[in-house]
DNA sequence: ATGAAAGCGCTAACAC
DNA sequence: GTGTTAGCGCTTTCAT
């Protein structure tokens, strides 16, 4: 690269000192008309950038909020980052995300490297094997930091710090209330292993509704998928017998379109035979044929929550103002009708 | 926040000099052994980490790439970014991911705000706005700066720069060919406005297989599709004579799925009646019913390559290597059977 | 074996 | 109105 022009070449070349360049660039009107205009022209001219490190080191502030998820490839969680995104501009934030690839190892690394100077925050949705683990050392530690430090959507349980989640109970207690209203008995599931915590509490709320209306769900109705399995392989077992389900809720939206598959493959009519719905935030409801009903998860206003939260504690922390105590802030789901039921 | 503790506040909580704890904490030979324990230890214990903002002033090497996407909802840029990850990790690279959202003035502020010394290079696949101004004068102030740089996917024509593409022509012709073998005579396509390059190649290559074969498309059977209406709609009028295509390309998979969509809701069987090839890298094809056959991308593998690229043009600069000329990496693409075809 | 000093690029308090 | 200085946190010669 060819020298990068700074403000020591620039007062050197224009015979000034570095910090009257820095006031004339600023329009300090402690600096003469003439001489600001001129490094000013000096400066455009030779396209001078200020040098943002030096700049975060000065001001112990660097303008970026880090941003650790699971997986890139995952619809929802690039619409939490838009949502994250909005706000952070408009608060002249920048990103720095991290993929943690659902790795505990991952995880701390990236923790390490962010906090490190590099973010003036952090947005954390925890590890799949993290949760698995329970080993929440890591997290802890940068609540005893301080650490400007919001979770979101996987959070982890039991950690005293502040959280916006989705409102996973209710959401699935709302899948079963549609079904039900809708006339479907014999209701069934395609949930995710346990240590995932978002689908467990989706089930949690999808069988408590059931309860609620005094009936029940067949133990083999209650299908947790394992994904290093065939996954349609698995759904297949709900129609091994004439007895299957009028209405199937999957937690999520691969379920659900593989759910999709299997029933039509076997023949059977959407909705007339089964109703699916799904979980989600993503595109894929809408090309499915029929169109998917879901429970709609608003990633981005998710993201617009964690960034305002994060954003909120960096302030207090500039200004020393009071700790607000640790909140969860819950998103509310709603469903999203389409053909499927 | 607490107080962080940093090299000098170890130095004189331990009454030694701050270059002495900077050698010690880097196993230095020049330090005692006890010494270097002793202040070992004291860094473990207040979990000391140095401060990354002024390594990289100091080293003039901040250790991370940027990334400029279009949109982070799209599945294809996901992939190029796992695939960017992957290999920046492996060189102690970091991302920074920033979303023009496909406009000039976002991604202009982008730019600025990543060369100020943030990054060690940059990786852009150019914002929709951008091309369609044709307006790239921010792009080549990077390059006459020499500024470590490859573009990706969206490349902006005439541009002399380090770039990696997908073979947008090459995989139109192949959907075509492909069709063409399977005995369909009636093509079409869907595809996108004119200033987005991509989609022209792949519609240019289709043209061309076709005629190739000494045969012609029909008209209105290349359908233009423009977003801001209503898709299903558009790809509609396909379908409104009884003179239908056998064979339809889509560029992408939204168009694609959208296609099987209105196919089977006229009533008409794929691939029967119709088959359906999409152009893509995503999830969706494999959702659909029946799966969708597709002209894979690759993104995985772009990103992988344009990752190399940009690491290499850093180390060249580091090492004061002789410039390599401008390259051109070509990912190529194949073909997906599936079901709808 | 340890420390002092300079410098990465920038700014702000304080001279002059 | 302009310049000097010190310092953000770190490293690395070059003393001692």
């Amino acid at each position: 690269m060819p020298k990068k022009v700074n403000i020591k070449t620039i007062a050197s070349e224009l015979g000034v000192s570095p910090s009257t360049v820095s006031k004339a660039l600023k329009d300090s009107h402690e600096i003469g008309a003439e001489t600001r205009a001129k490094i000013q022209a000096f400066a455009k001219m030779y396209n001078y950038k200020p040098n943002s490190l030096a700049l975060s080191l000065r001001n112990q502030k660097t303008m970026i909020i880090g941003v650790i998820i699971p997986q890139i490839t995952h619809h929802f969680f690039t619409r939490v980052i838009s949502g994250i995104e909005y706000i952070a501009n408009q608060h002249d934030y920048n990103l720095m995300i991290c993929l943690s690839k659902d790795k505990y190892d991952k995880e701390i690394q990236n923790i390490e490297m962010l906090t490190n100077g590099r973010v003036d925050g952090l947005l954390i949705s925890a590890a799949k094997e993290t949760l698995e683990k329970g080993a929440y050392d890591h997290f802890q530690r940068l609540i005893d930091e301080e650490f400007p430090l919001v979770f979101f959507d996987r959070v982890p349980p039991g950690l005293k710090a502040d959280k916006v989640v989705v409102d996973d109970i209710a959401g699935g207690h709302m899948a079963a209330n549609f079904l039900l209203d809708k006339g479907h008995k014999n209701l069934a599931i395609l949930s995710t292993p346990e240590h995932v915590t978002v689908g467990l509490d989706r089930e949690k709320g999808f069988v408590k509704a059931i309860e609620e209306h005094d009936m029940e769900m067949k133990p083999e109705f209650k299908l947790r998928i394992d994904e290093s399995q065939d996954i349609e392989l698995q759904i297949n077992k709900l129609f091994s017998t004439g007895n299957y389900p009028d209405g199937i809720f999957a937690v999520n939206e691969i379920y659900a379109a593989h759910a999709m598959k299997v029933i039509q493959r076997i023949g059977l009519q959407i909705p007339k035979d089964v109703s699916i719905i799904g979980f989600t935030d993503g595109i894929i409801p809408k090309l499915t044929s029929p169109s998917m009903t879901v429970i709609a998860q608003h990633g981005y206003n998710m993201g617009n929550k964690a960034a305002e939260l994060v954003l909120n504690i960096i302030q207090e922390d500039d200004n020393e103002e009071e700790k607000i105590p640790y909140q969860t802030v819950v998103i509310a789901t709603d469903v999203v009708e389409r053909e499927s039921t």
